[in-house]
RNA sequence: GGAGAGGUGGCUGAGUGGUCGAAAGCGCUCCCCUGCUAAGGGAGUAUACGUUAAUAGCGUAUCGAGGGUUCGAAUCCCUCUCUCUCCGCCA
């Protein structure tokens, strides 16, 4: 959520810069809900002014213990008129909080003008992709080949955008996770979390999912239960610090998890249907950092180097890209897309993707910390990434590694996890 | 699932209808005293919004959330939610 203050205070320039998001705030809107807001407020305040002195007179009258009875007739009236003028200002609060709720976070200077990933900022590029002296497969192929990965059956237990796997597919896919848990635990200064996959609207609020996204989340609505499969392991981690005030000592907070993370992917019907690229269901570890506003975009680069390390210690050919506005996500003020080179598809696709929220998220979490300077409760920055999406990172592996008979290497770093497997073969 | 207790400011914790935005303690900030790795004294210390040149004053709201009763509610009633204790069931 935005500071409601520089919306009334600088409107214009709030406008200009969600027009980097092709985000058209509807200034006559507001402008108008604000003034009445603003009038209503005062006239509703005055009255509540009004009943409290009256209602401290009959008091004071009563204490003393003289006849309260003329006093009472003259606040006869008031009762109604403040609950009509207090039902008016809460509609109208209402109506604006809703409005503020939708407004995606401001982008920061140094995000690129744009409509679509097209336009998206390439920042560098890591390894050589590979070359094969054979035509290269892709995973799904391959998975098929080695006989461990299995669309149909997952369509048959649960539909479109599920797989099954087996046997030693299913190890490397652990041992990525390990892999990559241990190097931001021991490398990187992680501490390891786990949180729930299910989680309320007030969490959901928090990051920002809701009340605009609600579509892209599977929702478990029951008679006893109200709740939502987490997007990502953002959602819960983010929201540790939620409605509490972090000591200045403690940060950066700095978490990692390892979490499932379900999406409904309404609206990319017809995207991506082959594969594991987009599933409803896939493995993501999770970078989440806590930080001080003014240690945030340097937050950002940090994190993000920890996912592009993963890629290098897999040796794995990556892009990194600054998402433009158009294609940066909601909550986000800048966005690094890592890009991992895929063989099979001859492309690079996103595998991670390292966003700095500054206080967009903490406003709607009540997250705060106290600034040694001021000695008062400020709003912290929110930082998270994928170090990284685990299903694609198997796919990259498959991909990349895959040997002319269909076999695939094991990456060195990743055999330590394999009980000594160096290769997986049909 | 059954029974009970409870959610108050950064923290602990008083407060059962009227000068309560809220005692006290802790913590923190400033000042004084003392001059030595102690201690003592004093003052201040929630947030949001409105008004305003103002982080000054004043006003309004906020004691888990929402609704109700009342001239007036942290205090009474209802619903929801979370926490704790005991019993039952259970990976």
């Amino acid at each position: 959520m935005l500071d409601s203050k520089i919306l009334r205070s600088d409107l214009d320039s709030v406008v200009a810069k969600l027009q980097i998001k092709n985000f058209d705030l509807d200034v006559a809107a507001f402008r108008q809900l604000e003034e009445q807001r603003k009038t209503l407020q005062i006239s509703t305040q005055n009255l509540q002014g009004e009943r409290n002195s009256r209602s401290k007179a009959i008091g004071e009258a009563k204490a003393k213990g003289d006849d309260i009875q003329p006093l009472l007739d003259t606040v006869a009236s008031l009762g109604d008129q403040l609950k009509t003028a207090e039902a008016e200002l809460n509609g109208l609060q209402t109506r604006l909080d809703e409005l503020l709720l939708d407004i995606p976070n401001l982008p920061h200077d140094s995000v690129p003008a744009g409509n679509s990933e097209a336009d998206n900022i390439e920042v560098l590029r890591w390894g050589e992709p590979a070359e094969f002296d054979f035509e290269p497969r892709d995973h799904i192929d391959l998975g098929q080949a080695l006989g461990g990965m299995d669309f149909e059956r997952a369509a048959k237990l649960s539909g479109a955008r599920f797989v099954t796997m087996t046997g030693p597919l299913v190890t490397l896919h652990r041992a990525l996770i390990q892999f990559m848990i241990n190097q931001h635990i021991l490398q990187h200064g992680y501490t390891e979390t786990y949180a729930p996959y299910l989680v309320n609207e007030a969490t959901l609020m928090g990051t920002g999912q809701l009340p605009k996204f609600k579509e892209d989340l599977f929702h478990i609505d029951s008679e006893n239960h109200n709740l939502y499969l987490i997007p990502t392991a953002e959602v819960p981690v983010t929201n540790f610090v939620a409605d509490s005030i972090v000591e200045a000592g403690q940060l950066p907070l700095k978490y990692v998890a390892h979490t499932p993370c379900f999406r409904s992917e309404a609206g990319s019907y017809g995207k991506d249907t082959r594969g594991m690229i987009r599933q409803h269901q896939f493995e993501k570890v999770e970078l989440v950092q806590i930080v001080r506003p003014d240690a945030s975009m340097a937050a950002l680069e940090e994190l993000t180097g920890h996912a592009e390390t993963i890629l290098q210690l897999l040796g794995l050919a990556y892009r990194k890209v600054i998402l433009c506005g158009g294609d940066l996500g909601f909550a986000s003020t800048k966005t690094y897309d890592l890009e991992v080179w895929l063989p099979g598809q001859n492309a690079y696709r996103e595998i991670s993707s390292c966003s700095c929220m500054t206080d967009f998220q903490a406003r709607r979490m009540k997250a705060r910390w106290r600034n040694p300077e001021t000695g008062k409760a400020e709003l912290v920055h929110t930082l998270n990434g994928s170090g990284l999406a685990v299903g694609r990172t198997l796919i990259a592996i498959m991909e990349n590694y895959q040997q002319a008979d269909g076999g695939i290497k094991i990456p060195d770093v990743l055999q330590p996890y394999m009980h000594g497997m160096t290769e997986i073969r049909a």
